[in-house]
DNA sequence: ATTATGACGGAAG
DNA sequence: GCTTCCGCCATAA
C-alpha cells in the first residue's frame, strides 16, 4: 500500500500555481478549486503572499475573475506584475487580460496524474 | 471569543 | 463599463 501523504492546504495552492503555464493566467478562485479548496479565493492571495521569497512562483500569472490584476494601479507590485505577464507574452489592454485567450484550461491528464492530492 | 482585514467572487444598480 | 454591497474564509490582534 501507498503511504498516506499530507498536503496543507497553502503547499496545496503553491502546487497548482506553479503548473500554471507561461503565456497562461488563472484565477484565484480557480486555483482554490483546483487545489481542492473551494470558496477559498481570498486564501489563494493569502499563500502567494506567504510565499518565501526564495521561491520562485509564477505568482504573477494568478489575476481575479475579472482578467485583471488584483494590486492597486499605482503600486510598484502593479507594475511588476504587469511586466513579468508582458514577458510572458499576455498582454494587458487597459488593465484587463482577455481571458478567452489567457485562461489556462488544464487538460484532463495533468488534472489526472500531475495533481497528487 | 470577537473584530478587523484582505493580491476574492458574484450579484445588483 | 463602472461602483457598492455582501458572502466567503484564513490570520492577526
Amino acid at each position: 500500500m501507498s503511504k498516506q501523504v499530507t498536503v496543507s492546504p497553502i503547499e496545496k495552492i503553491w502546487f497548482i500555481v506553479n503548473l500554471i503555464p507561461k503565456g497562461y493566467v488563472c484565477s484565484y478562485g480557480k486555483v482554490a478549486d483546483l487545489a481542492g479548496l473551494p470558496g477559498r479565493a481570498r486564501y489563494v492571495s493569502t499563500a502567494l503572499k506567504r510565499a518565501p521569497k526564495e521561491m520562485t512562483l509564477p505568482w504573477h500569472r494568478v489575476v481575479n475573475s475579472q482578467g485583471k490584476i488584483s494590486f492597486e494601479s499605482n503600486t510598484q507590485a502593479y507594475q511588476n506584475q504587469m511586466e513579468r505577464l508582458r514577458l510572458d507574452g499576455v498582454e494587458v489592454n487597459r488593465g484587463k487580460i482577455l481571458l478567452s485567450q489567457y485562461e489556462w484550461k488544464p487538460d484532463l491528464a495533468t488534472l489526472m496524474f500531475e495533481i497528487p492530492f
